[in-house]
DNA sequence: CATGTTAGTTTGAGGCTCGCACAAACATAG
DNA sequence: CTATGTTTGTGCGAGCCTCAAACTAACATG
């Protein structure tokens, strides 16, 4: 019956480099080559990657889409049933001209959870995230005003405890999204605005030395895009972009079918790309980035010019209303807002074309009309290529997105094989 | 003796879509799963990446840095050697402790050369290129002015044959850098500025039916890079930046070990990214782009502006000997003109963080004075991350980067298995 | 009830890397 | 000159993986 041999580590790579004990970098080879094994172990995580991605699926179909034998499937597939990881459906009745009826291959329900969490300046927040993206057992914790080093490593494994205490199965993993710089290779905190007392935090290999656990680090808005590569509107995109806007500037990309991390995980610092040289200054100290026009700051700034009620409350969601609402100020002011956002949009689709854009953050309580704007102004914007088309998504709401991108830290590292 | 029977289709991929007869792009599978063959072709193709970016290295050292048994290297490089696509060169003498002599192994001096081609909007030069980056064979054609299509084809024609004539063994193929917009996918070109008549052209096809050799064509600044990455300063690099600048201005990236292309080789249009929003109007009608405040357009402005003599004829190289005679106009223009440039690579930097950049075109001339102005501007724009430096280096000579950077476009394909 | 179609399994073959053992070619110490 | 140690490169069998072909199971249709 059952398994070829190669079943002993399902869900787990050749070789984990989370295994290691230090929180030192895993020394990869640089520039290794392919073995059978890891043929193995890239492949179930294909099938796996490809499952998440259509849902449901039988063996012959996951077959014909990868373009491979399906014996091939067959035997990733069948260790990964004999652990209770997948299990099969209910037969799917053959449509026209008969045939055996299909068995759908789905994630068992009561595989094992992922621990996700958000790190942020003033709170952590920790919750179960199902393979099917269900949360559940979440837990916070504020950090008080003192927001020293012990208070913050006390809340947090206070949160994670009670949080993990809940899994009916061990958890994959821990994936952490921090509202900071992240050293993602060492998996260690770099900086942490308004929380000095993280910074240079080896959080990383302090959870799994804690916990038992593999855990993965990275900034928030990579997290985010994350998220919507596993749970949201990027499954299954070779490219997409997420774009975090709010107090901050955020983004992270997803290029060939990657996620992409910069050397220790840089790239994706938007908010500090210059549109406007020599323009205003910037919280970074420096003139004209982006986040001068493109945050909830500026458009306070221009809400309290334009005379609209309530400047130091307005948001997307509150401008969106007064302009629905007929508000011919805020109307203007929504207008230069999407344009400001599309600026750095178009900068990013000019260097990287990722051609599909997520939008996160404070212009998701902007909907459809800020979204349409938004898009608008980045045509206008971008050089037509004559190539595909550019579309727009609006991410989940902020607290969500964040949770269900720390669980898909998890599942990219776990699924996304390094070849 | 020799072969495991895996060097039928040695410097060929498994399954090369450059032999598909149509300039359609290549059907390849969403996310197919590997296959031995695969494997094998991939290993073939980073032994060779590997023996390229070393220079001439025995089996031994090879499998050492590769991190795999010395039986593996000589299995793939056993056929290589059958069919003299590789030579052992002169034992080395042991070091201290004794040991076997290394026979080193390297390209043979006989290889099959590439042909490069640069296409301009007003003439084609075509050259043969070896392994070792030695340019011969050159020919150039103006296409007179007319311009139109049948004369342009006829003298790419030309040029390559005449240069293919001089080749004494088959090439491995004709790369093609074009002075505009290119469909990589397609191997066509979508349009070229000031040649109209190139818009659309399907070359790619049109070059492997006339000469029965795979074509591969790609936008000049990627042809840049990838001259860099198998010639040049880029050699054996994990992620770099490749930024033109002259009348305009251009970019491509090598992220994660290997070439950067968007949808339909879309990306790098750094010309065109916003700096300034509402700034000078630029050439495509938008205001503020890149290219309003960093190319010799701009230079010449100033510098007539700045009472610098004969500023239609300045340019990177007198500006700097201007300066360095001791001319204060010079030396203030200078530094600006580095500033200008310095605020899109920092932009690509807080984008993609690539930490490394290679400049071509004009500034080259500018020479080192330059190249450090630009670089301490940008690490003045660029937050400190505390992990890596930049840094910065200096192209060659720009006909010779493009020939050599169209060549390599030869070796990346055939060398870059798609996993 | 015979025929056709699709799903999934069994079996053997072929590719690839790996570990082990072995021959070849050096250096060094005695 | 001989014995010993070291490094390079080469057979050989084992293990892992995919693939092709043949086979069984489960449905439709006429």
């Amino acid at each position: 019956m059952s398994g070829r041999g190669n079943g002993e580590g399902v869900f787990e790579a050749a070789a984990p480099d989370w295994s290691f004990e230090d929180g030192e970098g895993a020394p990869r080879p640089q520039a290794s080559l392919l073995s059978s094994a890891m043929v193995g172990s890239a492949n179930r995580g294909r099938v796996l990657q490809a499952l998440f991605d259509l849902g449901p699926t039988s063996r012959a179909e996951l077959a014909r889409r990868a373009g491979v034998n399906r014996t091939t499937i067959s035997g990733i597939v069948q260790p990964l049933l004999d652990q209770q990881v997948l299990v099969e459906g209910e037969p799917i009745p053959s449509s026209e001209g008969g045939g055996k009826p299909a068995r759908p291959l789905w994630f068992a329900p009561d595989a094992r959870p992922i621990c996700g969490m958000l790190l942020m300046p003033d709170s952590v927040r920790t919750c179960l995230v199902t393979l099917e993206g269900r949360i559940s057992a979440e837990h916070v914790e504020a950090f008080g005003p003192s927001r020293g080093s012990d208070a913050i490593e006390r809340a947090i494994a206070a949160a994670t405890e009670r949080t993990l205490a809940a899994a009916h199965r061990e958890p994959l993993g821990i994936g952490v999204a921090v509202g900071g710089m992240v050293d993602t290779d060492r998996r260690s905190i770099i900086a942490v605005n308004l929380a000095p007392a993280m910074n240079g935090l080896q959080l990383g290999a302090a959870l799994t030395r804690r916990f038992g656990l593999p855990a993965f680090l990275d900034h928030h808005p990579r997290a985010l895009l994350v998220g919507d590569r596993w749970f949201g509107k990027g499954r299954g995109a070779r490219h997409f972009a997420a774009v975090y806007t709010g107090e901050v500037l955020g983004g992270a990309l997803y290029l060939g079918g990657r996620l992409y991390r910069g050397p220790s995980g840089a790239g994706g610092e938007l908010g500090h790309t210059f549109v406007q040289v020599d323009g205003a200054v910037c919280s970074c100290g420096r003139r004209g980035c982006w986040e001068t026009i493109a945050t909830l700051g500026w458009l306070r700034r221009e809400a309290q010019a334009a005379g609209i009620a309530e400047p130091e409350r307005i948001d997307s969601a509150r401008l969106v209303a007064f302009a629905e609402a007929g508000d011919a100020a805020a109307g203007e002011l929504l207008d230069r807002y999407a344009r400001n956002v599309a600026v750095g949009i178009a900068n990013l689709e000019q260097t990287v074309a990722p051609n599909s854009y997520i939008l996160h953050g404070d212009v998701v309580g902007g909907g459809e009309r800020l979204k349409a704007a938004i898009a608008a102004h980045v045509r206008r914007l971008v050089p037509d290529r004559g190539t595909g088309e550019l579309a727009f998504h609006l991410g989940e709401t902020e607290d969500r997105a964040a949770l269900l991108g720390a669980a898909g830290l998890v599942l990219s590292e776990l699924l996304q094989f390094p070849l």
